[in-house]
DNA sequence: TTGTCGCTAGTACGATCGTTCTAGGAATGG
DNA sequence: CCATTCCTAGAACGATCGTACTAGCGACAA
């Protein structure tokens, strides 16, 4: 009576696949037909695991941003209590440094990008972008809440900003040599 | 014999408008259609001026970087010698983070971001969007190259964040307290 | 076994895409 | 005036878009 019950795997499989097509191929011009290709399966069963494109790209975002978090916040926790936001940092940043996450925060910008533009529709991505390696970052450090704030917003804009630059000029050693200086003065609180 | 000449403002009059839709409209999936009806033009007009969809994208892009980079390297330029930098870094911080330029800026990201995903089309916005900076905020030190081009890529680089942050979450008190805290650490030089 | 429903595929529809073709007014130099 | 060239518009092309509809197959509960 009750038929066969849904495959929740299958979802994330498909998702999964979506997300390094999107890293591989662009976020901009996505569409059903060349996905579905890619990943050997047909335009309707993309079209019955995700429901309408919209959805498809809310549910690639997420799993982008989660992806790329939990990436990163696993270094912050394992830290010593001393100095763990400067420890943290230079987690992150030797992390998202790394030529092989390129793509990765490549795509993650561009959805970024696209989200400041249409921020009714990727309003999760927007609350959660700063929110959640804000949480990560206070809880790092032991100051008082305001001063706490103060430079994890720092620190999640100059590595944000650090990455910008690296990925769009590769002069690796310049943007280097600044992060580097960055992480120092973090590290002299 | 020659004909009617050339009509040059003719093309940068549809160019500006052009930017100003996208500012509008969004960047990402621009047609010609849309624009040609926000512009009161058929889009045989547009197709006559700018040539190929790539073509007006790339134009489009270009002015965009212009008027960003004009309006705030004036600031830059205008400073006494003393302090220089940091009074520049200054300049710029408030006039990107004024509301009114939001719209410009979401822009600006947006292709940011596009341009990381199609390095090919857009190698010119990445080659300038740094380099512009880099080169006037360099040229605003005194001391030695190596430390001027590290501070000037920190400074790119934080306010370009604090920027992204600004845009996403729209929390204003939190990130022009953390500007504020930069800045002021970079008049202590 | 049988009825139910998830999963997949194929097809088709209307809309929109970028671009080309055709052609008529406007403005300029000879 | 005339020839030439720019500017603009309208129509049409094939391609691709998102999505709905139909249907067969497979897995599960009763």
């Amino acid at each position: 009576m009750t038929g066969r019950p849904v495959n929740h795997q299958r979802r994330a499989e498909l998702l999964d696949a979506a997300v390094d097509y999107a890293t591989e191929h662009g976020f901009a011009d996505l569409s059903w037909r060349p996905v579905a290709r890619a990943l050997g399966v047909s335009t309707t069963t993309l079209v019955h695991h995700f429901g309408t494109k919209e959805q498809m790209l809310e549910a690639i975002l997420g799993r982008l941003r989660e992806r790329a978090f939990a990436a990163t916040s696993a270094a912050v926790g394992d830290q010593p209590d001393l100095a763990a936001l400067a420890a943290a940092a230079r987690a992150v940043w030797t992390r998202a440094s790394d030529p092989r996450q390129g793509a990765e925060f490549r795509l993650f910008f561009a959805v970024y990008g696209q989200a400041l533009q249409s921020p009714g529709q990727f309003a999760e991505f927007l609350d959660r972008v700063v929110a959640d390696w804000m949480r990560a970052l206070i809880d790092a450090q032991k100051t008082d809440r305001t001063t706490a704030t103060r430079t994890a917003t720092l620190v999640i804009a100059t590595i944000r900003g650090l990455l910008l630059d690296l990925l769009a000029t590769g002069d690796d050693d310049r943007v280097q040599d600044a992060a580097a200086a960055f992480l120092a003065t973090l590290e002299e609180r």
